[in-house]
DNA sequence: AATGAATGAGGGTTCATTCAT
DNA sequence: GATGAATGAACCCTCATTCAT
């Protein structure tokens, strides 16, 4: 009897990961539920049955992508690299350079649904939470100047990922991507007026 | 006969003015021609009188607002204000800043309509120029790392107003205003790791 | 001031041949007001000035071709031509072979707006008469079998002239016309038994 | 599961029973989605659901159509009535007369839409050689005089078709009836000059 | 007298959602 | 539980027609 459960389970991964893909490529108002449908090979109906409604499956979606990300995230910071390796982790984070994340899907992310922003921010405080434990370190480390706030610094963080987001067709291109990221690493380490390595006033 | 003239270019901006403002806020897709029309308190078929469809339009929209857009640019370098005050004015553009756009509007500016993205391109080479004259100027005056690409610099830009951008919200709030935009202009110009006024190893 | 009128006349000519031309081309009802008012180089609004409604452009455009129509009938019969030539003249009638007329133009003239209606039956019944003087003179000649009716004969020529309008394309192929034209003929005097020129059992 | 099957191609067929007979009433352009789902007793979005389109629908009715007039016609042809009757019923074939057809959906028949008029010139060819292989029968027996090509008594048969389906409210007139098609025989066997029973100079 | 601007009604089409099987 | 069929609402767009100039 488990295996209809796990069939059931894998239906219904099907149906997300569809979503998600459709959903960060085209935009969620563009996608229609006959779209997810063909995707994943299964009747629009099923969607219903599974979901209750394209709400009810955005919902879903949503915190499904949620979960992962901050299971990403969570992997990253207990991992046992360097300290900077890990800010670069963070900031760079490949799942989030790999396509060009549909802007109206992210926006649905925070907004709109009261019970996905309520979930959202719950996330995002733990998630701040971990990162900004990091920071800490950093800063006794002297790794981070220990003048700025933590709530900056995390903003920074936020301001660079969503940028670089946004950017992402050239930070994922090959021929610019190595020497771009060196220097990009210098401007965010030691700023536009410059780095360790120049002579200062 | 002046008066006929006038009169149309007024409904015309009503219209781009109403429009604009509705695809900021709810993404192009999720705005009809009746909720514009309203706004613009207009028939919705005046609308197709005068921009012939919802495509044409959105070209027109998307053209109005980067025509707009580089005369701000423009006003900013060609003032006589100092350079990191350039600098930062563009960085932090008002007008991008001052709503939440959707997401799906930038998105509409860069990609999908061949006229639109043509357009697009013109105009951002034009700025592109403009803007890496004064980092030129910025690294002859000591104030930007003359070993930073302007390609990169540039690159650093557009990230930052995107992030702050998406992160609207928060740069608008007149609380935090003030502290975190202190303390941001220390990052963005001596790095995470530490300003001038810091002891550095 | 006769020039004003002068002037009138010739836009509303203008209009006249441009919305029948399209209503000959595409159908009455997939020519809109705004096609006439275009290739007459007038404005939509001079058509209401001028005919009152859409309908009454239908109605004026067909009355003017119906008069046309009973023009070259006329012409034909008071020419001093052989009979026969009569005959063949009024079955291919070039101005209806001309262009492939589209046939909801033909079923407007006949059927639904009952003023139309009326003015062809009375053009109709005129032209009747003088075909069928014709085809009593024809008969008295031997050229015509006097055991038909005239009614008969009548009905035979619309039928071949509405048959072979629905096929103008053959008919005005340049290469078939020679050899089809003269079988043709043939056909129609003496039939699909076979012609004067065949031995008869 | 078969109820499935058939209860659908049923709705199908009342679909294109009612399309086709709107059709040839009115003229496909007057005729809206919403006109043919009430006659049909279905709602307009279902038409979408069978036919994808109006032009789905219109590709659909006239191929089914031509199916239908090429069974006919087959049936016609394979029975063993004497060669004479043949020729009358294919001229006078019923169905073409029974009712007023639209000239638009003639013409849609034929012209504009490839798809159709590829089906269409499949469907003529097979017709064409079946009524081909008819005449030359007709000629072998005397009954169609020899020295006429094959493609002009085809035309010919054509042309009346085409003329006697314009004029079918006369053709269906049951008074008229009677004696006109035994003169209409008369004309189209022995020419307007005259028949076997008359003295021919 | 003639035109540009504006509009109400209607058409084709899409889509989230429900119903029947 | 899953699917094919059906639908109401909404959207983009067209067009004959009227209004203001």
């Amino acid at each position: 009897m488990d295996g209809f459960i796990r069939r059931r389970e894998q239906k219904k991964e099907a149906i997300r990961r569809a979503a998600l893909e459709l959903f960060q490529g085209h935009g969620i108002s563009r996608v229609s539920l006959a779209d997810i449908a063909g995707k994943a090979d299964v009747s629009p109906v099923s969607i219903y049955n599974h979901f209750g409604s394209k709400q009810g499956l955005i919902r879903d979606v949503v915190k499904w992508y949620l979960d992962r990300t901050v299971e990403r995230y969570k992997a990253i910071l207990d991992d046992h690299r360097p300290f900077m390796q890990k800010i670069e982790a963070i900031i760079f984070d490949k799942q989030n350079i790999m396509r060009s994340y549909s802007a109206e899907f992210i926006q649905a992310i925070i907004s709109q649904d009261p019970e996905i922003k309520s979930y959202f921010e719950t996330v995002y405080q733990e998630m701040v939470a971990s990162v900004a434990a990091l920071l800490e370190q950093g800063k006794r480390e002297g790794m981070i100047n220990p003048e700025l706030s933590t709530e900056t610094v995390l903003l920074y963080f936020d301001v660079l990922t969503k940028g670089i987001t946004a950017n992402s067709a050239i930070f994922n291109n090959p021929v610019h991507n190595q020497k771009i990221l060196e220097q990009f690493s210098q401007i965010y380490l030691y700023g536009l007026v410059g780095g360790p390595n120049r002579n200062r006033p």
